[in-house]
DNA sequence: CGTAAGATGAAG
DNA sequence: TTCATCTTACGG
């Protein structure tokens, strides 16, 4: 794989277009990552900003470690940590373009249209079955059900500033596909 | 301990 | 725009 995690900000950009597959018991499910937002340890809306907690530990963790947290009382995010090890890099999975197993994301999602399936970080979790057990594994070992594989290239990129943070809010660290119905918003 | 904020989503 | 809902982090 020629998929390069050595720094948050240039693999935000270049997920774009990888397919993300999770296996579990009840099946397959899969779609393009098409939005995603970069943070490091020098960004104060990272929850590494501050060092390492025992929430952040896997954002320390090698380049592949998956890391998920709870947030708002209900939801969970899901991240692909980056960097050097002990750099608190990782970039936030925000949308997604759904491939396979659309019945099962439908059937965990308890939604009808598909539009509303993945364009959004604790949506796609959820329609692709992403729980905290996730957490503190690696994505590129098969340690979990979770993988990437290679899937379409992008014609166009956007980068803008990110979403639903207080800080930082000047920081143009947010990507994702132009034109893709998928984004959570424009 | 007490408490406030939070990388959100859905409904009104 | 509001609110659901609860873990985490931090101060006392």
């Amino acid at each position: 794989m020629l998929l390069d995690l050595s720094d948050s900000l240039k693999s935000a950009k270049e997920l774009l277009g990888y397919k993300l597959i999770n296996e579990t018991a009840d099946g397959v499910t899969s779609g393009y990552i098409v939005e995603t937002e970069a943070y490091s340890m020098i960004d104060t809306a990272s929850h590494s900003f501050k060092g390492m907690t025992s929430r952040t530990k896997p954002m320390f963790d090698v380049p592949g470690t998956i890391y998920v947290y709870f947030t708002y009382g209900i939801h969970y995010c899901f991240n692909i940590v980056t960097g050097p090890i002990d750099n608190g890099q990782a970039v936030l999975i925000r949308a997604l373009q759904p491939i396979d197993g659309l019945d099962l994301m439908r059937q965990r999602r308890d939604i009808e249209d598909d539009l509303k399936l993945t364009n959004g970080p604790a949506k796609l979790v959820q329609a692709m079955a992403i729980d905290k057990s996730y957490n503190g594994k690696n994505i590129l070992d098969g340690s979990s059900g979770l993988r990437l594989e290679s899937g379409i290239k992008p014609q166009a990129v956007v980068q803008t500033t990110r979403i639903g943070i207080k800080k930082a809010t000047d920081l143009e660290w947010r990507f994702y596909i132009k034109n893709n119905q998928f984004v959570s918003r424009k």
